[in-house]
DNA sequence: ATTGCGTTTGATAACGCTGTCATTCCAAGC
DNA sequence: GCTTGGAATGACAGCGTTATCAAACGCAAT
């Protein structure tokens, strides 16, 4: 109620105790007994009283903050619903959130020099890295050395040394691939993500392995290089289209892409999924957007993001000893870019030798 | 290049000075002799010496950081700009920004209890606030109670507290409109904003005043109700579309309910331009990957968020003494969703009396 | 009552910096 | 040479918390 000028020598002096005790209260450590814990309460309460973080920081030399470290967002959607997963858990757990976009957009520095300033300047507790951040090893290494806990969102591979959580890719890929075959779909295009990212190469592992599985042929002239972002995804399935013998459908590796390919299609008069169907991978804001809506792989992003930072928290706290490493399923979401194709079964059949 | 483990004491120690001394450089004050200056810069840059912030904070009462808050976005492109926009003003200021979301998505605390958290627990040194937390009264006192500098972005009203900035609103949707009426469209829908953000009712105002200088009369049948997001402005159009006497023309008060109208369209089998033309407001990142493109007004929301941080931090030390209230343009952008009427002019006059 | 031992509490010293104010320096003026 | 006054520098006391370690407490066993 009162004015959060107090300090913690008030709260004492209101409760009869020493400071230390104040301090045992607010940080829930055991040995208080209960009625006394329930007067500092009380005192803590009445004088709206909150511990000054920056002399908590200076004598416990922690500082409750993580750092969020990004690079130019390719999806925005999907950045954002990852800082909101972030802060969830960081929010429940007392600790603050420090956001450091960094490289070309981020305002100039590199990831790694951000890095540095990020664990020097701000001395963060721990650091949370995103894709294609969590790859980059002169990042990883200025870390290490400085010995900062780090979470990772969807790395390539994974180490011993921090928690890391990612998509089931190729599962996931798989499963759109596998939807695609059976809807009847043979000629079915691939549009790669940013090779950077670790899932790029998962995802396309998924397609490789459905077209196995079912017994069709990669066909080379069906994969494009993409980068993630909308414009790099047009340009690829306007290439696509354009071939002689086009595909029947299109898989992109994001969400961002495939809306490209879709305005691709509409660019040169085809209607999507009559003439082409098309698929996207992330369930990001842009996949409700796109018409028709986009059929995709929804990757439960704001979930990844706040059970890693859970994780990260948990391995500050040393409640955790080695770091865990999540992997959450990526559900196929059903919508209209997507149907059988226009000529039926056997035409789409290869006539190659 | 040593560890980040060195301290004032330990500069001071190497420079040959004391701790005050180099607490002077360090912190850019007058009355160092030149030489002097740089004895410490070299001993701080030796030790890889980097101020302890919690130290700093405790001693000097300011934390150098920032805190932004938020509310769940509307158009998630639209918020991380205006993140970036902060960013880059407090990067490049020495100040640390500190997210807090809050709001139904953000976390469930109420935006007034969010405000509170971020002025007495985390103990920023001033707060940016978004559309439409900077029009929240309780926020606002809150945040006045406690003496905490403030900086608006998108304000319903300017004060004389807080520094504000937002986009000329008005004119631009006045421009949008005088664009929709040059290529002979008579009967222009509007899809209102949502009401708690200011921009909602000046983008309207625009409407208005370009059909009333065009001496076209406002018909209420075409004005629908929206909540800047893409389900809102698909509903409405959808019910505008569906008018005995349909619009030739829909303008939506920001891109994602403008993409939601072009959805609409298609999902009626009306083609967009020809059959309907559909405008936005914002050219979030939306507006380049909707098909057709959506024509809009550009809001350059980096630029508006940057210049406001700027403003606040520029309060924080005491270089200005009033708030700043900024306006910036935002230049129509010509694309595809936008062409004249298919029915030619004359098909398209009022025929009531 | 006394001892013993784990639980609870407190006195006090850091933590690394800035603010205050005193002191030293130095050049100009007499 | 001696003042004088502003510029340059330093000594030292906090800032509000946690950490360390010692002291007091409380209860069971003697």
């Amino acid at each position: 109620m009162a004015s959060g000028k107090a300090t913690i020598t008030d709260v004492a002096a209101r409760a009869g105790v020493s400071i230390k005790t104040v301090s045992r209260v607010m940080n829930r450590e055991p040995n208080v007994r209960a009625g006394t814990r329930q007067r500092v309460r009380d005192a803590a309460t009445a004088l709206g009283y909150e511990p000054n973080p920056a002399a908590r920081g200076l004598a416990s030399r922690r500082t409750f903050s993580l750092g969020l470290l990004y690079e130019n967002p390719h999806e925005f959607g999907y950045t954002q619903r990852a800082f909101e997963g972030v802060f969830a858990n960081c929010a429940s757990a007392g600790y603050t959130l420090l956001l450091l976009p960094c490289g070309a957009d981020g305002g100039g520095a590199s990831a790694a020099d951000s890095a540095l300033h990020l664990v020097t300047h701000t001395r963060v507790d721990g650091v949370i890295l995103t894709a294609p951040l969590c790859d980059d090893d002169r990042v990883l290494a200025v870390l290490r050395e400085r010995d900062t806990p780090t979470a990772r969102i969807a790395p390539g591979k994974t180490d011993g040394l921090s928690c890391t959580v990612r998509a089931g890719d190729r599962d996931a890929a798989r499963a759109v691939t596998d939807h695609l075959l059976a809807l009847g779909h043979r000629r079915i295009a691939f549009v790669k993500g940013d090779p950077r990212h670790g899932a790029s190469a998962a995802r396309f592992a998924g397609y490789r392995e459905g077209l196995q599985a079912n017994g069709t042929a990669l066909d080379a002239t069906l994969i494009a290089e993409g980068l993630f972002d909308f414009d790099s995804g047009r340009r690829a399935a306007l290439a696509l289209l354009n071939l002689p013998r086009r595909p029947t459908a299109i898989f992109a590796a994001n969400d961002d892409m495939a809306a490209g390919a879709i305005a691709a299609a509409h660019a040169l008069g085809l209607t999507v999924p009559t003439a082409v169907s098309v698929a996207g991978f992330d369930d990001s804001p842009i996949a409700a957007r796109t018409w028709p809506p986009l059929c995709t792989a929804r990757q439960p992003v704001f979930e990844m993001a706040a059970a890693v930072t859970g994780d990260l928290i948990a391995q500050l706290r040393g409640e955790i000893d080695a770091p865990r490493h999540r992997v959450f399923d990526c559900p196929l979401v059903l919508r209209d870019s997507v149907s059988a194709p226009a000529t039926s079964l056997p035409a789409c059949q290869p006539q190659g030798a």
